[in-house]
DNA sequence: TATGAATGAGGATTCATTCAT
DNA sequence: TATGAATGAATCCTCATTCAT
């Protein structure tokens, strides 16, 4: 009995994994309003109702992926920053991740920038929404950590975090429309030479 | 004869332009899966098919104003700077407009960043489409004198002008997005003191 | 005054003919539910509302032009007979005539074949709308004559009528639809042949 | 559990059916281009979604149904001839069947000399597109039978089989729109009589 | 007469969601 | 739980017709 519940319980985990992996692939690829819920259904190999047994509806769908997407990339992050102790390198370190992660799935890229920005009755709709928010709270942590640490002169931190996210951001999308356009092995250097220079301390 | 030529031409211009105010306003409200051409036409005031003899369809609609609005934009800005001959100088009198406009116009800010950046299929229907190529091309103009005038350290000027425009733009959509969060005046003063210092001549 | 009456109406009767030839030859391209009244007009070098001068509406148009055309061939016909005093010869020279007609105009086939049957709705709001009445009063005339002149066989000549018109009109159509199939120069022999001793007085 | 799917299964069955019956009759009724999806899905009882689970568009829906129909109809008359050897004797009753299912009903006359015919455009999409071809290569057979047994007069036998089928064609679609014109009841006869004395061996 | 911009009803089709099985 | 057939509201677009000029 156990067993058996146990394997229908990795089932039913195999079941919601599969349809997450199929989401982000078709929001990714096609965007969300490109992308139909069958679609969705026939990629993770279930029927069409099954989606509404693990997620409410196709907006719950778009929500509850990008949340779970944006945690696990930063579970990453935070467990590759563990043992460094200057706040500065976390932060360069994290932009690495950021930037590695996105140039090895261009098509998260488009899923970031622009299912990100919902209309405002999306976010009317669900006010909880906001993807970027784990992300951009860690980078303002770390920012803040470098200020204490004097490594970087005194500024707001959350603009500065929206400042860098939104240029590495900006650029990413830019190759990813137009991969020749900028070598993107030089963005990392120049993006991080930019801020460094940009925000120490005098 | 004349007279009333002239009126049914002034009336025509008339048309296409409520219908331009009409298609931004709602895009920018909306989105534009979630705007229908009838909500544009109503509140242009014009009959549906109406929007068929100015626009060959809705993607071509989306297109049309976002290129004339740029266009627009751009044409203020380029007047604005005329007299300067710092090259640093037209670039922070264009941020100023860049972000005067948007923070005048909050619904413009979505509008920008999330319509602009269509699904891949929207691209291979209009590969044409780059909607903010002319403004990216103004900026990396600007910079590319900057660093001609010795005003800024020798960089890929393409690179300089996608962070900076990710930058602006990425701060305006969360400011749109949650007003409180950060104080907007200080987003002109901060962007252009920490991009001066990571990118001057050192 | 006159001589400018006279222009204006020569205009207006090469208007009206420009409309009917525009209309025939886009019917017969497309049939009548795939030809628009813009594509008629501008083939005819005149304005959409132009045409409602002249046709009170788009089934109107299809069948004033309808019928001016089955008049305007039966009157060649008629023409081409009348010194033929043998009612069979008279009849074979007619359908010489029907099949010469559709074969250099491939098109009108369809045209004859198709909008002619219409739905009953058709009929019932135009209830006078019998296209090809005036060509089979005329083969029914010519049948009883025959008889009369006994050389054919006492039979229904209206339906006698119907069987040729039905047996070539149907020739035509597959021909015209799939033109090597049958060769067509033998139509002609083959029909009268069959028809000629199938009806022919014992 | 066998016996609910088996329900499912004749349920999904009646349903295809339905709107099988419901296309035919409005398409003969009032032709393809004036019946609407939503009229044949309300007079089959389902949704208008549904008929596109079980055909890909209009177009698909008309060449289906007509299809199934040729067939079905061919498949009675080869029934009824399976026992008789002599290829005139087929021929008729055949004719017999043809004539009998149209006056049977009326409405499918026009479903089959109109619809049949499509737009050129028509036919360029869907060029497999033959509606009667079944039936003529089953009339041109028996013809080639006929001939064989030296019970008609060598000839085209493609060429009569059309002439044949016009001429009945014809006179059913005549009769359906102005039934007291012709008695019916002299058509089979007539037929028969002249195309037998047309086509016989001298 | 002639124009052609404007109209708006109508229609094919899609797709998120439900529910009987 | 899982299915997938069925739903029907919603939407883009066409086009016959009108009417102010």
């Amino acid at each position: 009995m156990k067993y058996q519940k146990g394997k229908a319980e990795k089932n039913k985990c195999a079941k919601r994994k599969a349809i997450y992996n199929s989401a982000i692939e078709n929001f990714a690829k096609n965007g969300f309003y490109e992308t139909s819920m069958s679609e969705i259904a026939k990629d993770a190999g279930v029927a069409d109702g099954t989606l509404y047994l693990y997620y409410k509806n196709k907006h719950d769908l778009l929500i509850k992926v990008f949340e779970q997407m944006v945690n696990e990339k930063l579970d990453i992050i935070q467990e590759a920053i563990k043992k460094e102790t200057n706040a500065l390198n976390k932060l360069y370190i994290s932009f690495q991740y950021h930037i590695d992660l996105f140039t090895n799935n261009p098509s998260y890229v488009r899923f970031f920038v622009q299912e990100v920005r919902q209309s405002p009755d999306f976010y009317k709709r669900y006010p909880n929404f906001h993807p970027l928010k784990s992300y951009l709270d860690f980078l303002e942590k770390l920012i803040k950590e470098a200020i204490d640490q004097n490594l970087m002169k005194d500024m707001n931190p959350r603009l500065a975090a929206q400042m860098i996210y939104g240029s590495i951001d900006f650029l990413l999308s830019e190759w990813a429309l137009n991969k020749e356009e900028i070598p993107l092995n030089n963005i990392y250097k120049t993006v991080i030479d930019i801020f460094h220079n940009g925000m120490k301390k005098d």
